[in-house]
DNA sequence: GCGGTATATGTTAGCGCTGAGATCGGAACG
DNA sequence: CGTTCCGATCTCAGCGCTAACATATACCGC
């Protein structure tokens, strides 16, 4: 019943309140007649601890704050799976706000998150408002930055690198065989990673003494739809290219389509890839070439760690989750 | 900073506590001048209620407890893009947990949310244990079952009737003069609105007088490799086939990839339909035929329905957020 | 048998906010 | 001019829990 309190189940076993409050934290010495006689009396009255209190009087709450820019694009829902499953079996919820790539509203998000006094912050990139880093700085939580390890993180950074994706797509490109290469891509001034991907990607090109032979931007999100048009602009635009590289794999899966609508034989007369490793690229007729970026193992392991230890260690750390060649067969 | 308190506002500004609080809750008369040296006073504090407190005091918290079965289906994070959606611009929060279908999980996850004493509670469908009934109906919260509307909810119920969407696909089929209908699934113990699709299906085939010709389930989650393999499945075991109906537009964009890649023309050879109509399936070189089902709507329709009064009507609520057939170029 | 050390429990004072009712000037009214 | 009424504010007692400290009992070695 919503109306049990600790002073009733105290009542009940014939115990302080504080005596049943340390058995449900399981803290501080119990004898173990006690304990069950608390458990019973917790079973019969059906009681529920009311959080709120337990979050004033502790000044810190079983919340963690999870700030993620879009749920449009899957891979933030997926990094969101992998936070549920590491927070699965403690007592932690998630609390989630949606920032739409805007820094603003990530301060303000996540203002009403610290309201909460949650025991962590998850939020994705390394770009915070001036305001939101001092508010982070403030509050004594825990922070993890998703996604990316290409900067110094506040506290905690789990992902991988964008800038070694890029540049490990522009080798496996040119071991191909490829030379006039091109990209296909969206609007990334919201999007730093696709932006770091696509340096790293120059860059490696430069390596091997080329360079991009065309380009073609689409001027919003990420989607299929975008990859299918933006990829047919090229082509019609520039027709010697050779491979394709996307901004990620909704594009490249969009461009796939385009290639299956046009007749353009792939990879033969044009070679595709993207970056993520979506499933729906490897259902493809011929499985997508791409990165496989770990989103899952990501929020998990975000979650893992900051929950291993309240306090944040003297210096910043950096996780690694890497990523992966997935050779496939459209490069 | 993190510890300004109401007390330090109240003195900053020369007013009593209380005054404050109404001030930044925007209740009871408040003089003008007043009003405008609170906000000064926060402004310079840089004050941040804690929402622990207050729900505290006030016995309730600008928490809204969404329970989702999964994020890995696409359809969810759509629902929860609708919640957010909704929630913009509302001092309310979500507090989400994913239960993976399992109505135990849903109950845990219950008893934790309405720990935080939650203005609300989202979740989906009509199927919960005796224990999550009890536990919506002492606690004094909203409740809104989403996606199905097939049945009486507990309070507000809002989706579309998924047995309809069935009969409506059937007749599409028939209309379309396809006579050897046949149905490719997947495990639907969990997901019991698959179950009324397929349902409502045999019953509109069952109006003009056919039936089911062929059916093939995959035992798992719906996913496009289980419809690429299971269409595969099912048309060596039985080419007489003319249109398959598929669970879902995950399954028949795999069904799609299969045709695709076994040279089975579409629709000319075999027609495909899906459910939902996600972009994916409109990218494909022919648009997929489905049904549109409108998640970002339910979810937003659902929040916006909820905060419209803090108190359950007398009588359930049936909101019908509709569907409408994708005509595409597949059946 | 005494201090010392554990283990097990009780007592007390808030955490920061809100709700109910009390208070208090001034406008409206007969 | 006294009464009523209303807008604007204050006072005060918690909400249900936890932290810190106090207490009580048992056991130990010497």
């Amino acid at each position: 019943m919503q109306t049990a309190t600790l002073a009733h189940v105290a009542r009940l076993a014939a115990v302080s309140e504080n005596t049943v409050s340390r058995v449900i934290r399981n803290k501080g010495p119990i004898a173990e007649e006690t304990r069950r006689r608390v458990l019973a009396a917790i079973e019969q009255l059906g009681y529920l601890p009311n959080r709120a209190a337990g979050a004033l009087a502790s000044s810190s709450s079983l919340i963690i704050g999870v700030l993620l820019p879009s749920l449009s694009n899957i891979v933030f829902p997926e990094v969101l799976r992998g936070i549920h499953a590491g927070l699965a079996d403690t007592l932690y919820q998630p609390m989630i706000g949606v920032t739409d790539y805007d820094l603003d509203q990530e301060q303000r998000l996540l203002a009403s998150l610290l309201a909460w006094q949650p025991a962590a912050i998850i939020t994705t990139g390394f770009e915070h408002t001036q305001a939101s880093r001092r508010m982070l700085a403030n509050a004594r939580v825990r922070v993890a930055e998703l996604m990316d390890i290409d900067a110094r993180p506040i506290d905690v950074a789990v992902g991988l690198s964008h800038r070694s994706a890029g540049v490990a797509t522009a080798r496996h490109l040119v071991s191909r065989g490829y030379r006039r290469i091109g990209y296909v891509g969206h609007d990334w001034t919201a999007d730093r990673r696709a932006a770091l991907r696509y340096e790293g990607l120059c860059q490696g090109l430069q390596e091997a003494g080329l360079s991009l032979v065309a380009e073609q931007r689409f001027d919003g999100p990420s989607s299929t739809l975008a990859g299918r048009d933006t990829l047919a602009r090229l082509v019609e635009g520039d027709a010697s290219v050779d491979a394709v590289a996307f901004s990620n794999d909704d594009m490249a899966v969009g461009g796939f389509m385009h290639c299956l609508a046009a007749g353009i034989a792939v990879p033969g007369r044009l070679a595709l890839f993207g970056f993520n490793g979506l499933e729906i690229g490897q259902v493809l007729p011929k499985p997508l070439a791409t990165i496989r970026s770990n989103r899952f193992l990501i929020g998990r392991v975000a979650v893992e760690k900051l929950l291993e230890s309240g306090e944040r260690s003297a210096e910043p750390q950096v996780i690694d989750t890497g990523f992966e060649i997935v050779a496939g067969a459209t490069a």
